[in-house]
DNA sequence: CAGTACTGACTGACCAGTCAGTAACTAGGC
DNA sequence: GCCTAGTTACTGACTGGTCAGTCAGTACTG
C-alpha cells in the first residue's frame, strides 16, 4: 500500500490522470495546458499518460465524459420527483442542479466547455444531448405543469426555463473565470436563495404563494 | 485609394489587425490562435503585425482595450438618463446594454475574457474596474432607487442587479460557445423581451405596473 | 534616390508524441 | 527462504512539427 517512488498502480492511474487533467485544463485551457504538467500533478511521467490515453485530445474527451457521467447520475434521481406544488418542485430541482454543479466537477467542466467547444464541436454536441437537453426538458416540464395548473402565470415554458437557469449558469462561469480577481462575489448559498426567490416570484400568478425565504 | 496588392496604409493597419485578431482569438482562443492567420485575415504578412504590436500578448491586450473602449462610450450616455419610473429606467438601461453587447464586439470580447482571464489576471482586473463595476453600479442604483420609492419590493440591490444581468450574460456566452452546435436557441429579441418581463415582474411590489410587452 | 511600409524565409523555443531502457512485481524451481 | 527468468508498469531523453518572433531584402512613394 505504501508507494514512495515509482510504484505500480494500474487501476488507479486513469482516474488520477483524469482529475489532474481536469485541473490543468480548467486552469490553462486545452491548448495552453502541457501534458508534462498533467503528469507531474498526477505524480507520474509524461510517458505514462500515453499508456492510458491515445492522445491529448483523447484525454480531454475522457475528462469531459468522466465528469459529465457522474453528474448525470446525480440528476437522474430528481426527475422522478412528484413533489407538491410546481414552485416547490422547481425549488427542489434547482437546488439539486446547483448542488451538483458545485459539489461535482460539472461546474468546472461547463467552464471548460464554454472556452473550448468552438475547437471541439462534436464534444459540444454530445454535451448538448447528454446533459443540456435533459436538464432543459425537466425544467420546462415543471414550468409547463405550473402554468397548466394555474399556479404560474402564462409564460412560454421553454423561454422561462432558460431564464430560470441563466443566473446559475452565469454564476458558475463568472466564479471560475473571474473569481480569483473579483473577491466580492456573493456567497453561493445567499446567491442561490435570493435568485430563486426573485425567479419564483416572477413566475407566480399569485405572488407570495411559493415563497420560502 | 485603390490598393490591389502590397499597398502602404500605415494608419489603417492597427485597426484592421485588431479586428482580424478579435475574430481569430474568439474563434480559437488565445493559445490556439496563430498570428499567420491573423495576418492573412488582415491581408498582410506576419512581419507587419510586429511593426504595430510588440508581441502576441500586446496584440491581445490591444484587442481587449479597443473593444471595451468603444463599448464604454455607448454605455456612458445611458447612466445620466433620468426617465420616469424605476422599471422604465431599468428597461431602457438593459436595452442599451443588450444592444451594445450585440452590435459592438463587446459580446465577443466577454466570451474571450471568460475563456482566457485565468491566464491574464491583470486583464481580468482591468476589465472588472473599467466595464463590470460601472455597469453593476448603474444597475444597482436604479434598483435601489426603485426599492426606496416603493416601486420594487425590498430586495437587496446588489444581488438583484447580478440577477438581472445574469440571463443576458448567459445568452451572450452560450450563443458564442455553443451557437453553432445548438441551432434552436431563442431569437435574441424574443429572449430579451421575455426575460426582462419576468425579471421586472419579479422585482415589482405591485405586479403588472411596469409591464410593457 | 532616400525613406519607409511591407515581405517571407529563417531561427530558436516549446511541446505532443515515441521508444529503448529500467525498476518493480510474479511464478516457478530449488 | 533465495535465486532467476519472464512480464509489465513506468521513465525520461529524444524527435519532429509547429509557431512566435526576427531581419535582410523588396517594392512602393515622394
Amino acid at each position: 500500500m505504501k508507494c514512495p517512488f515509482r510504484c505500480r498502480r494500474k487501476d488507479a492511474r486513469p482516474g488520477e490522470l483524469i482529475s489532474a487533467a481536469l485541473e490543468v485544463f480548467v486552469e490553462k485551457g486545452f491548448a495552453a495546458a502541457r501534458l508534462d504538467d498533467v503528469a507531474a500533478k498526477a505524480g507520474v511521467s509524461k510517458g505514462t499518460v500515453y499508456l492510458y490515453f491515445e492522445s491529448k485530445e483523447a484525454l480531454f474527451k475522457a475528462v469531459i465524459e468522466a465528469g459529465a457521467m457522474s453528474a448525470v447520475e446525480a440528476l437522474e434521481q430528481v426527475a422522478a420527483d412528484g413533489g407538491s406544488s410546481a414552485s416547490e418542485r422547481l425549488r427542489r430541482f434547482m437546488a439539486t442542479c446547483w448542488q451538483t454543479m458545485n459539489e461535482t466537477p460539472l461546474g468546472d467542466l461547463l467552464k471548460l466547455l464554454v472556452a473550448e467547444s468552438q475547437n471541439f464541436p462534436e464534444i459540444g454536441r454530445w454535451f448538448d444531448t447528454t446533459i443540456v437537453r435533459r436538464v432543459q426538458n425537466a425544467t420546462r416540464a415543471i414550468i409547463a405543469a405550473g402554468v397548466a395548473e394555474g399556479e404560474f402565470r402564462p409564460v412560454p415554458a421553454d423561454t422561462a426555463a432558460d431564464i430560470v437557469f441563466a443566473p446559475f449558469f452565469a454564476h458558475i462561469i463568472w466564479q471560475r473565470a473571474f473569481g480569483a480577481v473579483m473577491i466580492d462575489l456573493p456567497p453561493p448559498e445567499r446567491f442561490f436563495a435570493d435568485t430563486l426567490d426573485v425567479l419564483v416570484h416572477g413566475l407566480l400568478r399569485v405572488p407570495g404563494t411559493g415563497a420560502q425565504s
